[in-house]
DNA sequence: ATACGATCTCTAGCCACTTCAGGTTCAAGA
DNA sequence: TCTTGAACCTGAAGTGGCTAGAGATCGTAT
């Protein structure tokens, strides 16, 4: 048996240890259509080879980059499509890092209001004088930006 | 009617309009005991009083703060007895205040790693050439800490 | 032949809502 | 008083991105 036979013979539990992505995830991503339904043994079970590893691999390094699975379809369609322009993938990329980067300033504010309500009380005293519960209490004594 | 029963008499949509939650999200606060059941209705319809006002602020405040549901449910309780010591309250805080800078942490490094490969590639060629495509096609490339 | 781990399908659960369908109630204007 | 039409009602299903479980079947080592 060569390695293209091995590689054909590929198990979805192997698949899984070569990827780092967990079994149930790869069945759910054949589900929603981001990788394609694989050959199948003689008993129903799945089959891998070289192109799915490949492309489990790219879902789950977009995935780790917090790239939604919509997202990484239209990246998937690119990358299936060498020919088209890659102004979409571009655009894609630069959307995300927006969307990452509002929700480090969203992260970073509420920081700072946690802090702030944290240092005023660090235990001890009843829940009738405890600033947290106090400052929850009144919305006019915080700082905090409305979203 | 004096202004007790003004309050006694505010439907959900009132209550809506002066807490800033949504209809619906009263309801399913109501559903999960976040919010006490009101009084109704001849008609079966819902009829607020300051202490929902107050209540419902106190919950918008702490999921703003991006609090979890179960934790107001605890800084709720604590709001509710007096008596008890604001241990709790604190080491809730402090245990979210923990997750969100562990949320910060990660999304920066997101944040880096995402401007690396936007940087790579600025659209206009096809996608065989497309940098981005090809960073994450290959994850040797790759600086991004594993979570 | 048997044991046992890996795999199969299908369903439900998670969080914190949001949306929908199909009805009922309330308040203001004619 | 009647009529509109906005606001309200309930209950179920959908969202994203998986995860977990039940109960059956498959594959392989001994």
């Amino acid at each position: 048996m060569d390695a293209k036979n091995i590689a054909r013979a590929m198990p979805i539990g192997s698949l899984s240890d070569r990827t780092g992505v967990k079994v149930e995830t790869i069945r759910y991503y054949e589900q929603v259509g981001l990788l394609p339904q694989p050959d199948r043994s003689e008993g129903n079970q799945r089959r891998y080879g070289r192109a799915h590893v490949e492309r489990l691999a790219f879902i789950k390094h977009a995935r780790d980059l917090g790239f939604p699975v919509d997202g990484i379809r239209a990246l998937l369609r690119l990358s299936d499509n060498p020919g088209m322009s890659c102004d979409e993938a571009h655009a894609i990329s630069v959307a995300h890092l927006d969307d990452v980067r509002h929700k480090i300033a969203r992260l970073r504010s509420l920081e700072k209001e946690l802090e702030r309500i944290a240092a005023t009380c660090s235990g001890g005293v009843t829940a009738c004088d405890c600033a947290i519960i106090e400052t929850l209490a009144d919305h006019s004594q915080c700082s905090h930006d409305q979203h």
